[in-house]
DNA sequence: TGAAATGTTGGGGCG
DNA sequence: ACGCCCCAACATTTC
């Protein structure tokens, strides 16, 4: 049923980039509706988009707006606040209706709903949709109406809330207005670099937008998830997704990737593995959105008086990958080259710059916010307290990793360090991870002068590891529970 | 989704 | 043959 002589609809787009499994545009182009589709640059909140986000961000809009065109649409593009800029294009296009899918950072919430109040208060239609999560945050609680503060518990009870819903088809055919609507140029945002262009390793490693989404969920599917339990905490071996910062724009929704995860995957156990690390990603979700003070504060109070130390040397000696312990260089190299860590080595890394280098975590969470293309708040910000030990069900702060052994145990042959530390390529796999113990006669064979070529370890691990307990001891026994 | 320290066990060398 | 020591190898405890 056509009707042709109905308002438009808008629909804000913010992370959820993508025209299948999209609630908010399904709705919104039901029934023939003519609609406009917005994005809105909005530099609202304490957390405004890192590089590596920013980058990803402008080759994500030209992947949609490409997408909307061939159905027929298309994408405004406009400068926040958000709110002012969608009553301007409502009162341009005569729309009578707002239709988004939700965000959950607390800034977010706010904004959104200072917005559908302003709206309902024009007169003017508003609705939002889950296109993000599988679970709301809301309605996953303990029996006595709490959030949760433990993964398992959490994810037992999501089971008990049923299966996710299926996702949406996209909308067969989007009919536009039919005259222009003032968009912005997207290069005049500024969202790649100039100069210098550090984005050349991204475009090498990335297609942001649905398709290439679509693409890297059929190639896991279809070879790499057959190994991922056994083989998902190898850096060295492509056994992980990499789907994070597709899900993080919403080029591609969780409900997706459940669906097709259990279709093509079947109830194996790796494919259980997989979707329980979907559930981590609902479980960050869960705690920032009943805890919103979580990328700032240490969600365990006692941790407010940790003696952190104050190393600006080392800080930066972990940010470009110079620490001496080849493992930890590895991962921040990948990070800096590609905008995105393997899992285990971001908990490597971690762990080296809380407890060997006793930086505060929100140093690193702030360095992994500007260069990682999967940044999240809600992921960041949990994944670095448990790291820590100040968030919840963290690893306890005494859990400290030994790069060395951390490395041999899962890059046992150093092929990933060869591939992102070149300086020690001819390093046989015995000292691979430890090169300062390599007799000086191989290292001179190799062509490694350490020091030169390649640092000597920042500090020792051994010292380090003893100073990290010193320091934990000094604050347990505060008024937390353990 | 740790690592190191400490404890236990059992085989083999040796007097 | 027997007891003693040494020390891997494995288990448990502690941080």
């Amino acid at each position: 049923m056509r009707t042709s002589d109905s308002a438009p609809a808008i629909v804000w787009f913010r992370q959820d980039l993508r025209l299948s499994d999209n609630p908010a545009l399904c709705a919104a182009a039901a029934g023939g509706r003519t609609v406009i589709c917005v994005y809105i640059l909005d530099n609202a909140g304490d957390w405004p988009m890192g590089g590596a986000s920013r980058w990803w961000l402008h080759q994500s809009l030209l992947a949609l707006r490409s997408d909307l065109r061939a159905r027929g649409g298309d994408l405004i593009l406009r400068r926040g606040p958000a709110g002012a800029a969608l009553s301007e294009l409502a009162a341009e296009t005569g729309a009578r209706a707002i239709f988004w899918n939700r965000c959950y950072e607390p800034w977010a919430v706010a904004r959104d709903t200072a917005a559908k109040n302003r709206f309902k208060a024009e007169g003017i239609e508003v609705r939002s949709f889950n296109a993000g999560l599988l679970f709301e945050p809301w309605s996953i609680q303990t029996k006595a109406g709490e959030p949760y503060k433990v993964f398992s518990a959490f994810w037992r009870a999501c089971a008990q809330a049923g299966e996710p819903e299926a996702p949406l088809p996209p909308p067969d055919v989007l009919s536009g207005l039919g005259r222009a609507i003032r968009s912005e140029m997207l290069d005049s945002w500024a969202l790649t670099p100039a100069t210098p262009d550090w984005a050349g390793g991204l475009q090498d490693a990335w297609s942001p937008g649905e398709i290439g989404a679509r693409d890297r969920l059929d190639a896991f599917l279809g070879e790499a998830i057959s190994r991922y339990r056994a083989d998902r905490d190898r850096p060295d071996r492509p056994h992980t997704s990499k789907l994070s910062p597709h899900l993080h724009f919403g080029e591609i929704g969780p409900r997706q990737v459940w669906r097709a995860t259990q279709v093509l995957a079947g109830h194996t156990p790796d494919a259980e593995k997989f979707l329980t690390e979907l559930g981590w990603r609902e479980f960050s979700h869960h705690l920032l959105f009943h805890f919103p003070t979580l990328p700032e504060r240490n969600l365990r109070a006692a941790f407010d008086a940790f003696p952190w130390a104050d190393d600006p040397a080392g800080l930066e000696a972990w940010r470009r990958g110079h620490t001496g312990y080849p493992i930890v260089d590895a991962g921040m190299r990948e990070l800096w080259t590609t905008g995105w860590m393997h899992n285990r080595v971001r908990m490597i890394t971690a762990s080296f710059l809380v407890k060997d280098l006793l930086l505060p975590w929100q140093a690193g969470e702030a360095w992994f916010w500007d260069t990682l293309v999967d940044a999240d708040l809600s992921a960041n910000a949990a994944s670095w307290q448990w790291v820590a030990g100040s968030g919840a069900d963290a690893a306890p702060y005494f859990r400290i990793f030994n790069p060395v052994l951390q490395g041999e145990k899962f890059d046992p042959d150093g092929a990933y360090v060869r591939r992102w530390v070149p300086e020690l390529t001819r390093v046989p796999p015995t000292w691979i991870h430890k090169p300062w113990l390599a007799p000086q006669a191989l290292l001179t064979g190799v062509g490694v002068r350490l020091g030169a070529d390649y640092p000597r370890p920042i500090v020792d691990h051994g010292v380090a590891r003893d100073r990290a307990l010193a320091a934990f001891a000094t604050i347990k026994g505060g008024s937390d529970p353990a």
